[in-house]
DNA sequence: TGTATAACATATCAGACTGATATATTATAC
DNA sequence: GTATAATATATCAGTCTGATATGTTATACA
């Protein structure tokens, strides 16, 4: 039982909640879940249609819309697999900066490249932290509603105190890069 | 010039500072580079290949030593490829962490499930934590012994940082699913 | 009313990279 | 003397990305 493909998983996990289209799925993937997981449509559509026949999930034409929209539900078998899935120990946990190896190399460009670099990504926390703290009221709010909201807001302060942290080390790595010899 | 690959600009980057062995290089990714960046062998031997195909870097055998041993070198054209590619803007920092994943679709499975997985990211973070704090110590004593130390430093109190922050963000995630209804 | 633009929706593919595996040699521990 | 760990290179099936293609429907605004 082991091996279980990621993409699988996820969104299994995202159907376990509402059924979706492909298009939806991604939408999850690129607002929710992008701060700790990612995936593209290359992955998604081909996996809709495994997890179809392996019977882990079911596909409905929509007739409602005009549009030619394909709607997934989770099944038993699905919700069993997502489960399992969910008891097994971590394999990786993994971050990929290239931040942080563009700052490694960086004596071979100089401290004004790497300070560009610092900033680049000073800017662009700055810009993600408040849709993470919109989020963190919002599920304050509705905590009681849904009792998944509990498990949202895990990850929402993970990504909150994260970034705090992020904006202080980019504080003092410039202090740092301006400041030693 | 656009469309680096990232496993030639990181051995280019590791290259810069020393000529190693595609073992070596290795070695480098799972100690040094590894939280931040990984790589496999199946990405760096075709790699170091095509390296020295394209003169970015130059293949000796080594004689001294009685293995089978190919060292590697950068070459000047490797030197102007690695700077080109610093001083283009991040493309990617990407987060993947399948604890977070589990934990916000932790409401299949319940607390208990959600606390194994937070008690296992926390213990592997107090595992690795001291390596960081002595790679500190040793890049602090030695700052201006190598022009580079500072920006390895840089990439340390990153990981310092975060590291910290992941352990209070345990212990209050652990209070938020015991708290909680 | 027309029409440009954004959003919705699915699909495919070359190429990058992982994780596993194979193979062989040399150093070290006991 | 020998088992084990470390050194060293290589390959490959399978996963996933990033780009691209294609077409539809809703919205903005003139």
């Amino acid at each position: 039982m082991a091996n279980e493909k990621k993409i699988d998983c996820v969104i299994l996990g995202l159907l376990s909640h509402e059924e979706l289209t492909g298009y939806e799925i991604k939408k999850r993937m690129d607002t929710t879940l992008k701060y700790f997981w990612s995936a593209s449509y290359g992955s998604i559509y081909p996996a809709l249609n495994d997890l179809v026949h392996r019977g882990l999930a079911t596909k409905r034409e929509d007739t409602s819309s005009k549009r030619n929209k394909q709607i997934y539900n989770i099944t038993e078998n699905g919700r069993d697999y997502l489960k399992k899935w969910l008891s097994l120990p971590i394999e990786k946990d993994e971050l990929r900066y290239e931040t942080l190896l563009k700052l490694f190399f960086g004596s071979e460009k100089g401290e004004e490249q790497a300070l560009i670099h610092i900033e680049a990504f000073e800017k662009r926390i700055k810009e993600e932290l408040p849709y993470l703290l919109h989020a963190e009221t919002i599920l304050n709010e509705s905590l009681n509603e849904d009792t998944a909201h509990k498990y949202y807001l895990l990850t929402v302060e993970f990504g909150i105190k994260t970034y705090q942290t992020y904006l202080e080390w980019c504080k003092e790595a410039k202090k740092l890069l301006a400041g030693g010899q």
